[in-house]
DNA sequence: TTTTTAAGTCAGCCATGTTGACATATTTTT
DNA sequence: AAAAATATGTCAACATGGCTGACTTAAAAA
């Protein structure tokens, strides 16, 4: 039983460490997406327009196709959320030129306004997160992350000049 | 114009990890809370009730206030999951002693299994991943995620020895 | 004794995911 | 040119897990 209370005891600590990470995760994760729920709300829209709303920012003219893989949705679940959008003009819709067939979506300019403000609040979450932490507690998140990705998760994710750096 | 192409332009860097960040933040949390889902499903669960059945492990004797605190629901979203668990005899329940209006909460043997299965299977994950990083890494992650927490969520939160250690 | 508190219940609503079946236009293959 | 595959959209039904509002019961506190 002595062992136990020794500061260094690997089985208790990996037991703990992996429970905590495990309630950080829910609790961030809650926290993190509480602020951006309520804005959205305020526009009648909820956290799925804003996934929509982002990952179409993020890449204008993406065809429907690519935008389900990333979001990993039903194209029926898109499909409420996403009408619902083009509707309320937050998103362009255009045929494409090659491949006539694909509807490519791009943010109109109040699709950006909204995208811009929504993304903001988390932007600054964030952003004061790191600022209350070390340089190398940010690597150390954004390595963990990383890691606690699924494989055919990688390709979805945009690599950041700063992980390309080290 | 040119001083964007700089290598370590702060602005232009920020901006990019942020939204890095976000997305981490979306595709992580979804990886990580898949592969329980699909254990729950075959037990006719769901991620309310491995919430549940989660914190009421860590916290047996709870009583049914404090366990809405944790998980900031209503009663009436709890007892939907609560009553489940309960029939289903995952959880057992007993009148407070001090106060006979409380209900408190533990799990059953069967609720432990259910439990420590489903619970395994996200420690694996962050096993694997602190196993592919640096000890740094993982502290640099356990900062991070605390640094994202409300104020008011801090206090649900345990700490662990290897929190208090450094 | 009155009021407050802990817990539970009923009823209905909403957001967001699911499946299955099917339609239409266009591209690709044979 | 005909057939098959692909990209997109649609209708209908269902599950999960949040929510509000209204109301009850038992016990504790004032």
């Amino acid at each position: 039983m002595a062992d136990l209370k020794t500061p260094h005891h690997p089985l208790f600590l990996r037991e703990e460490e992996l429970r905590y990470s495990i309630e950080l995760m829910f609790f961030a994760y809650r926290d993190f997406t509480a602020e951006a729920d309520t804005m959205l709300a305020s526009c009648d829209l909820g956290r799925a327009h804003h996934r929509v709303i982002y990952f179409v920012g993020r890449n204008p003219g993406i065809n429907v196709s690519d935008l389900l893989a990333i979001l990993n949705i039903t194209k029926q679940s898109l499909s409420r959320v996403l009408s619902h959008l083009i509707t309320d003009d937050y998103i362009h819709q255009e045929q494409g030129t090659t491949d006539k067939r694909q509807r490519l979506l791009s943010l109109t300019d109040k699709g950006k306004t909204l995208e811009h403000d929504v993304t903001m609040i988390q932007r600054r979450r964030f952003a004061q997160a790191f600022k209350s932490v070390s340089t190398n507690d940010v690597t150390g998140f954004i390595s963990v992350m990383e890691a606690m990705l699924d494989d055919k998760t990688l390709p979805l994710l945009r690599r950041t000049p700063m992980t390309r750096m080290k």
